[in-house]
DNA sequence: CAAATAGTGTCTCTAAGACACTATTCC
DNA sequence: GGAATAGTGTCTTAGAGACACTATTTG
């Protein structure tokens, strides 16, 4: 039974979309990278693999990663599954989508791209329509989701940093108001002043619990 | 290339939760029927299907729904995948919980039995897990989403009835409070009281917007 | 009338948002 | 001091929740 029924399903993949914050650049960037065979050779496309059989979905998410020559243990949750039958050319397959927050200075292989979330190039396959509908979601988990949050704040970080994370995922939000979101955060304390800024008051500096 | 592929991948099914509110008993229940063959033959389980090549989850649904003798086309949507490996003694398996919304009324076939969110006997392969962790998402989709709440309430429904299906599923809420949440929900209007009730005032009828 | 159920009036608390004002830095 | 950036005070609105009170039905 087990091959009849195997080769009547579709294939399975695991696509992430690999995040991290950039304070430089003040955006949060998406990591995608040429394709080396077809279809779509060359093309930018979030790293991907073929789920494989008996593998947790975190897994694969961190072999996805291994095509951006990032290693290491990082956060990842589920997105949400694609399944339009035509997504893929070469038959319908399954996209399991899946996010991963990159530490910031990560910056992967030599081919692999970071691009902002709001300025972003075409994709291959149906990669841009799924960037566009995690977008949504990666908004609402910010500041509500501590692991995902966290993966993108880093450990530390100050006040303004915070703030152009919050602009670039969420978009409107007071920089007035901002200070008392960030006190309300669970796990979060304030450890006085950055010294070293130029020009304009120093921000606050944040620090993460231990707890973790 | 494609048939070592398929070998190597998880079989991946859908599994539905299927929710019906019934006012007569305050709850919302789930749909479940014994098995018939091995594993967990006679043992209740959600209804599902092993995914087809091709196949989009939601119509995976419906022929997990007919399973319960369900027919016809029901709202739908994702819950989330399970991965654990070990889910099901024939080998790693992928589930895509799947919610789905029944009218009242509707029974399904002679072996359906429709138990309590609360009060849920003990299921095949990791079927209470599913159902557990589903159940927070139904909570915060109460209200949220429309499309849910819609399949769940019908066509109109008073307010008690709302009341009920609130509490049942969400918990806690205030009974003073509650009329103020259907005001302020789009496309719900008030359409005077219901004449016909044993004791005490009768509650608004409540008609959601044609829109739909 | 009493009992039962439905619905309103208020008050509190918290989050979000607007917006003027104060505070701290560098030049 | 002036420019630049960070942070507070305060007011408004909306939702959640508590809780007493009023309203409408049946018997």
């Amino acid at each position: 039974m087990t091959g009849s029924v195997l080769d009547s399903a579709s294939t399975t993949s695991v696509d992430v979309l690999a995040l991290r914050f950039r304070p430089q650049a003040q955006q949060v960037e998406i990591g995608v990278s040429p394709r080396k065979w077809a279809p779509y050779k060359g093309s930018l496309a979030l790293p991907g693999v073929l789920l494989l059989r008996g593998e947790r979905l975190t897994e694969a998410a961190t072999r996805s990663l291994s095509k951006l020559s990032i290693s290491g243990d990082v956060p990842t949750g589920q997105c949400m599954v694609f399944d339009e039958p035509s997504r893929d050319p070469r038959g319908p397959s399954l996209s399991l989508a899946m996010w991963a927050t990159i530490p910031a200075g990560e910056d992967g292989g030599e081919d692999v791209e970071w691009h902002s979330l709001d300025d972003l190039s075409t994709l291959a396959f149906d990669h841009n329509e799924i960037v566009v509908n995690c977008r949504t979601l990666f908004a609402s988990m910010l500041w509500r989701d501590q692991r995902f949050t966290r993966g993108l704040t880093g450990e530390s970080f100050t006040s303004k940093q915070a703030f152009d994370l919050t602009m670039n995922l969420s978009g409107a939000m007071n920089k007035g108001n901002f200070n008392r979101l960030l006190k309300r955060q669970p796990n979060l304390e304030a450890r006085g002043n950055v010294p070293t800024t130029e020009g304009g008051r120093p921000p606050t500096q944040w620090v993460w619990a231990q707890s973790h």
